[in-house]
RNA sequence: GGGGUGGUAGUUAAGUUGGUUAUAACGCCGGCCUGUCACGCCGGAGGCCGCGGGUUCAAGUCCCGUCCACCCCGCCA
């Protein structure tokens, strides 16, 4: 050994050109590839700003030589040498290529064993071996570059929030269970028996009373816990951008997104993002799109049939008719058009993917030349009035193909927007270098539960309603629409948040409504209740998902390549493997049983 | 909890209507090679075909169950 580790490394693998020629370095790394010839051993030097070639000549130095003949990929090493122009032998792959550089040292720091996938992008490696060997998986270039443009992006958040007022103030993880919302982890405590800490899904109460205590502005780019099981967009944990703000109106909370959101990516990206971005009512966006989260880059927009087949008085369609019978339901189309020139198998797949998600079915008619119906049971019956009314109200020209949802209206709408997501990819519809931001405002306050049938609050009991809505919220509160907003991008909810309540009588009357007595309200929530009555100012806030906009911003497919350490879907850390079991003695100190389910 | 897709060498995949010794590429090991840059050439090793049952003369292939991963529904105020 050299010592090179005490010398310390000169330069990073980026950053050697041609100017540097001459110049005797060190450089620390990992070996990328080695291409030994027998005489000259060529190693390209990995680090995680970049590559350099280094050449181990035997006229340079025998003994450095010698050594990098037993250099294997990803071996961890530090070398000494001179930095040498390539001349008329660049390589332009490489930001170092004009140099190479002649060793005349080499320390092995350490060796490694052949890794179990290759380190390099583009390699398809199943996501099992990746996240079991997720420090070699973050070794990967194209990673570490989602990692480092992770990093700009919080710093960034930091500076933008700060220069405009922002106050950084952590909260608590530990809380106290707060029943609503998603499943909660739970901690048992030691000192108590049978008492439990939350991990808190977000730090939401405690923001609010950050305002009432006086701090105006504050923001956390914190974690959050969720129970729940997870999709392509989520974690069991993950970070949120959380802002709170007194004295707002919607716009100001908007501008203060707004503002942020084109920081960042005219920052990280150089895109120039148009303010403000559009906005879009939420009944209208489940009108056309079917969810709260449209990905407006492409058409295909759902035409809601109901009225009109009521209009018609069913059309001679019975099942239409039973359907429009329960003021629930909902009949819905969507048009294919005819150059998706799908065939009757891949008609019947997506009737499949319908059934999935819970559908009975995948009603289809496909439009003739004359407009008439064909290919399908519901050509036989239906009324020309209605068939020709529903060619218009969807815009279906000869040769499309109509799909059809009804029943129950949640279940349309989730097929529906499912369904034209799904055929807006697989027709290759979506525009996809376009940044679709769009705030959907104005939820109701209330969503109906039909299993429990009461009223429910569709994001928390603490939403400031519309105020022109108020005199409805005893005798129709479906009708009381309230100050919530969700930032949309490409189809990906990547911020939600409210004017927050501030005022204790209305309060009461929301409470009233979701059936929560004072007594209720008061050992739920008294805490919030309480601060409420010592001069609470208007506030309201919104929390980002920081994960879901890095992965837009490096333009990644799922949340896991944003994530250092991500979890399976179902909550298992493949590397660590957590969870695991603990001892009958911890078991006991916090006072829990293990009820393991017996498997049949 | 439900639906779908996948699981074959270290990795990524191929494997026909069930039929001899399960292929290939990369990686790995050995040898050769002084200008490669995903070096090249020659040779070699490497397999519980996820696991368990069944059908069959015969199963990677067919059937049933089960586990794991991914995508979706439910769930995510």
């Amino acid at each position: 050994m050299s010592n090179l580790l005490e010398r310390g490394r000169s330069h990073t693998c980026n950053d050697l050109t041609g100017a540097d020629e001459g110049k005797k370095v060190v450089l620390f790394g990992w070996v990328d590839s080695r291409r030994d010839h027998g005489g000259c051993v060529f190693v390209d030097l990995r680090d995680r700003f970049g590559k350099t070639q280094v050449v181990f000549d035997p006229q340079v130095e025998q003994k450095a030589h010698g050594l990098a003949g037993d250099l294997r990929n990803e071996y961890c090493i530090g070398i000494e040498g001179v930095v040498k122009s390539r001349g008329g032998n660049k390589n332009p792959k490489l930001h170092t290529g004009e140099i190479e550089v002649h060793a005349t040292a080499l320390d092995i720091f350490n060796k490694s064993e052949p890794p179990p996938f290759l380190i390099q992008d583009d390699i398809d490696t199943n996501e099992e071996k990746r996240l079991e060997f997720r420090y070699l998986d973050l070794r990967r270039p194209q990673l570490q570059k989602n990692f480092i443009m992770r990093h700009k992006a919080a710093q960034i958040v930091r500076r933008h929030l700060d220069s405009h007022g922002f106050l950084e103030i952590e909260t608590p993880f530990l809380v106290k269970y707060t029943p609503g919302g998603a499943r909660n982890f739970l901690v048992p405590h030691r000192v108590y028996p049978g008492k439990f800490y939350a991990l808190a899904e977000s730090p939401q109460l405690f923001k609010q009373l950050f305002m009432v205590a006086g701090f105006d502005r504050y923001f956390q780019i914190v974690r959050c816990f969720r129970d729940e099981d997870g999709r392509l967009d989520r974690q069991p944990e993950f970070t949120q951008i959380d802002i709170e703000m007194s004295f707002p109106t919607q716009d100001r909370i908007f501008e203060i997104v707004e503002g942020l959101v084109t920081t960042v990516w005219k920052e990280c990206l150089g895109v120039e993002i148009k303010k403000p971005f559009a906005r879009m009512e939420f009944d209208e966006s489940m009108r056309r799109f079917g969810n709260d989260k449209p990905d407006v880059r492409f058409g295909m927009e759902h035409t809601d049939l109901t009225e009109l087949v009521k209009q018609h008085d069913g059309g001679g369609v019975p099942l239409f008719a039973d359907t429009v019978k329960n003021p629930a339901n909902l009949i819905k189309a969507l048009v294919v058009p005819a150059s998706a020139n799908l065939s009757r198998t891949e008609a019947d797949k997506l009737e499949e993917l319908c059934k999935g998600m819970g559908s009975k079915g995948l009603a289809r008619a496909k439009l003739d030349e004359a407009g008439n119906w064909t290919q399908s049971p519901l050509a036989k019956t239906i009324s020309e009035g209605m068939r020709s009314a529903i060619n218009q109200a969807t815009g279906a020209k000869p040769g499309d193909l109509l799909l059809f949802q009804f029943g129950r209206a949640s279940l349309v709408h989730t097929v529906m927007a499912n369904l034209r997501l799904h055929l807006g990819k697989k027709l290759g519809l979506i525009r996809d270098k376009e940044w679709a931001f769009l705030w959907v405002v104005n939820p109701p306050l209330f969503e109906y539960d039909e299993d429990t049938k009461t009223w429910a609050a569709a994001h928390h009991a603490f939403t400031k309603p519309v105020d022109a809505d108020l005199q409805h919220i005893e005798t129709d509160p479906g009708k009381v629409k309230c100050f919530r907003y969700d930032l949309v991008l490409n189809g990906f909810e990547i911020a939600g948040g409210s004017v927050r309540l501030h005022d204790p009588i209305v309060q009461g009357k929301v409470f009233k409504a979701l059936g929560i007595s004072a007594e209720e309200a008061q050992q739920k929530f008294g805490f919030l209740l309480q601060a409420l009555k010592y001069g609470a100012p208007p506030h309201g806030g919104i929390a980002l998902g920081f994960d879901r906009l890095n992965m837009l911003l490096t333009g990644t497919d799922s949340l896991r390549d944003v994530v250092a350490y991500p979890k399976t879907q179902k909550g298992v850390d493949l590397m660590t493997d957590a969870p695991n079991e603990v001892s009958a003695k911890q078991l006991e100190e916090l006072h829990v049983r293990a009820i393991i389910p017996a498997k049949a």
